[in-house]
RNA sequence: GGCGGGAUAGCUCAGCUGGUUAGAGCGCAUGAUUCAUAAUCAUGAGGUCGAGAGUUCAAGUCUCUCUCCCGCUACCA
């Protein structure tokens, strides 16, 4: 563990090119990927941190359709959004690659081949929907019908977004392509998988053993999913969007995107430089994964296992991987618009790309998720950034425009306080090293501040504008000190605040210094001319929260509208009144009800339909507790076809009123009445 | 249901392999101060460390049970 690394391979999580980047992805993944190049930069470390758009995949195909472009067009708007808002925040990247480049497309394709040729793959043929109109394959994405645990009828063929279950496309009730609209048949399908069970032994002791140090939410999940067994995992799909596969007779079948996605990486290092080799093959290179909690399994099971298999790279040292972080207090969502985007905040916030930084570093989701609100920002941002940081560089600033005319005083003899004080700044160093080294961005930003707040106790407490009528000669000392804490605080928030710390260097007229620097009481030389002082941050009033509140508040009512209208089903299809009179509902009474064991939503009644007193298997279980339904008269639908439900026959089902938020409501007489009394 | 993560001052979080009166930042109160963007500095109040039981001379820190939040996953590790 202790190892001496040559140089380091930075790689954070490749966004994915169907919408713009917000600050969930930041504080999670980029803030912290940042933070941690600019330091190695800055140490002089040889470091290369690549990053690029994820660009294959069914979503952005879905997206194409409907917005009736193509999914080229899809991943060129939003890549260049991404790209030019990640510039805009100071992202680091040595390159900002994509998967749709020529070199990705090379690189994936001989790393599948390799595999394919050398024979650890396994191909298996298994049945499939296919959309004989539009003569294709269906992802399971693609996929529509009834839901067969809420029975919403707009379920797709993974997942149903009404009850939130995951699904397989076989579960479907009524199943229709979202393509044509055609009934999908089954045809079989040749694909290749990546046998991830022949590299579990190899997992378990690289990880398991290995890194013991990983942090806890990573490494517990590796566990799992080690304990649990690893499967055969598809690395190919039926889809005319990706790295076609490179074998005879594969025509129609592109590399799955996730098998894609991690080599982009690689390709992205060799678009960055020809020397690219030496940063992914050797040894004494740390390679870094920073991503978000999402994609732990892909980064730390998946891909190091086509690494291993491929032969000849390197694995990461570390997967940093963060929580999530929640906005206003609900969870971010792209498709809901309920998110902080980058590119609108750098328009909006013009100049105060570090405020973001800064914020986000602050709060960053280390541990468990957190929250950011606009009423944090605005704290952080007044009573830390403007009233330490900003405050203090001012004071030295302004004192020494004011007691020298912008000229550097010579440092005469130190007295203890002194040292002492320039001890503490160059104790900052160790702490912040061991805090970034070890991925605590959070703790790091405190030490950095630190040294601020160092500064600022030095200047009350030494009361140089007192002095300087008693005891001019020490005030040269002491602002020749306070001016030396100036500079260090430049180096120390660098990482994390580079466009402040270059403001501050602007306004001390020097250059940018190493980090080893740090500490270094000489950085800058008496009789040196300072630049004219400006303002490092500036306060934000309420009302520019006030309006960022009330964007959200616009969303949340847009989205409750939209919700509202598009749940409001259209009427069905008419029926006979023959057909009508087949329903048998009657008036019945919960007897009892009982939690079926090993299910969250499934409850077991007992009800007295008139005719019988019979079971009935019913997902209501998180909306009625077993108490408050037994006693109540319902309506119940009596001869539906019987079907078994984990193992007890459900003869009927209970009749719902459901709203727009998906909300149960049982439906009774309005007055009680005798059991198996007809609804009709 | 299973698995993983989390639960520590009003808020956001530190607390490594168990060991003196549980820490930080912000907020709050009081005082000092005016060089500075009414910024700063000092002092203080505030916690039965989610609940309960256990191991130990000693537990926020280990074990067990339970509750709540987040994520993953479902004839299920």
């Amino acid at each position: 563990m202790a190892k001496a690394y040559k140089r380091y391979l930075v790689t954070s999580a490749l966004p994915y090119a169907n919408g713009p980047v917000h600050i969930g992805h930041l504080a999670g993944v980029y803030i912290p990927s940042d933070i941690y190049t600019r330091y190695l930069r800055l140490k002089g470390c040889d470091v290369v941190s690549v990053c690029g758009s994820d660009e294959h995949g069914v979503p952005i195909t879905i997206k194409a359709r409907k917005e009736g472009i193509t999914p080229q067009q899809v991943v060129d708007r939003y890549h260049e959004i991404i790209r030019k808002s990640f510039e805009g925040l100071g992202m680091s990247f040595d390159i900002y690659s994509r998967t749709s480049s020529p070199t990705h497309a090379a690189t994936a394709s001989e790393f599948f081949r390799k595999l394919y040729d050398e024979g650890k793959f396994i191909e298996r043929t298994s049945m499939q929907y296919y959309d004989e109109e539009a003569q294709t394959f269906l992802a399971d994405r693609y996929i529509v019908g009834t839901c067969p645990k809420c029975g919403n009828d707009r379920a797709y063929g993974d997942q149903c977004e009404k009850c939130g279950s995951t699904l397989s496309s076989d579960e479907l009730i009524d199943p229709h392509s979202a393509v044509s609209g055609s009934v999908p048949v089954k045809r079989e399908t040749k694909h290749w998988y990546l046998p991830l069970n022949d590299y579990e032994a190899f997992l378990r002791e690289w990880i398991l053993d290995g890194h013991k140090e990983w942090k806890s939410n990573v490494y517990g999940q590796c566990k799992s999913w080690l304990d649990g067994g690893l499967q055969p995992r598809a690395v190919s799909r039926d889809l005319d969007w990706g790295i076609p596969v490179p074998v005879e007779g594969a025509e129609g079948k592109v590399l799955y995107v996730w098998f894609d996605a991690p080599i982009g990486y690689i390709s992205a290092t060799k678009d960055f430089t020809s020397d690219w080799e030496k940063y992914w093959k050797s040894e004494d290179t740390k390679m870094v994964h920073f991503i978000g909690k999402d994609n732990i399994v892909f980064h730390c099971i998946v891909f190091p296992s086509m690494l291993k298999a491929h032969g000849g790279y390197i694995l990461p040292e570390n997967v940093p991987a963060n929580e999530f972080l929640n906005l206003e207090g609900d969870k971010i969502s792209t498709s809901r618009n309920w998110a902080v985007w980058l590119h609108e905040y750098l328009e909006e916030f013009p100049g105060k790309e570090d405020v973001l930084r800064y914020v986000l570093c602050a709060n960053a989701p280390e541990t468990k998720d957190n929250d950011f609100t606009w009423k944090d920002f605005q704290t952080r941002n007044n009573n830390e950034l403007v009233a330490v940081l900003g405050n203090f560089v001012n004071r030295a600033l302004v004192l020494t425009k004011k007691y020298y005319d912008g000229a550097v005083p010579a440092c005469g003899a130190l007295d203890d306080y002194d040292r002492e004080t320039l001890a503490e700044v160059a104790a900052v160093k160790a702490s912040l090293e061991a805090n970034i080294e070890g991925y605590h961005f959070r703790e790091a930003l405190k030490d950095a501040m630190n040294v601020a707040r160092i500064g600022n106790k030095y200047l009350a407490d030494t009361e140089p504008w007192k002095v300087i009528k008693s005891d001019p000669a020490r005030v040269a000392t002491i602002l020749n000190v306070a001016l030396q804490i100036t500079a260090n605080t430049a180096i120390a928030i660098e990482p994390f605040m580079p466009f402040s710390a270059a403001k501050i260097l602007r306004m001390l007229a020097v250059d940018k210094f190493s980090w080893e620097r740090l500490g270094a009481a000489d950085l800058i030389a008496a009789g040196h001319r300072i630049g004219e002082p400006e303002l490092l941050f500036e306060k934000i009033e309420d009302d520019v929260i006030q309006r960022q509140l009330d964007k959200l508040a616009a969303t949340k009512a847009a989205n409750l509208a939209a919700e509202a209208a598009a749940t409001v089903e259209p009427q069905k299809e008419n029926c006979t009144f023959d057909e009508f009179q087949k329903m048998d509902i009657r008036v019945s009474t919960i007897l009892s009800a009982e939690k079926v064991a090993k299910t969250k939503k499934l409850l077991k009644l007992t009800v007295d339909t008139g005719i019988d007193q019979r079971e009935i298997v019913s997902g209501i279980a998180e909306h009625f507790t077993p108490e408050e339904l037994v006693g109540r008269q319902v309506l119940v639908l009596v001869n539906l076809q019987p079907r078994e439900l984990k193992g007890t026959l459900s003869k009927g089902m209970i009749l719902m009123a459901e709203d727009a938020s998906g909300k149960l409501r049982l439906l009774s007489p309005d007055e009680k009445t005798s059991d198996g009394a007809i609804v009709g």
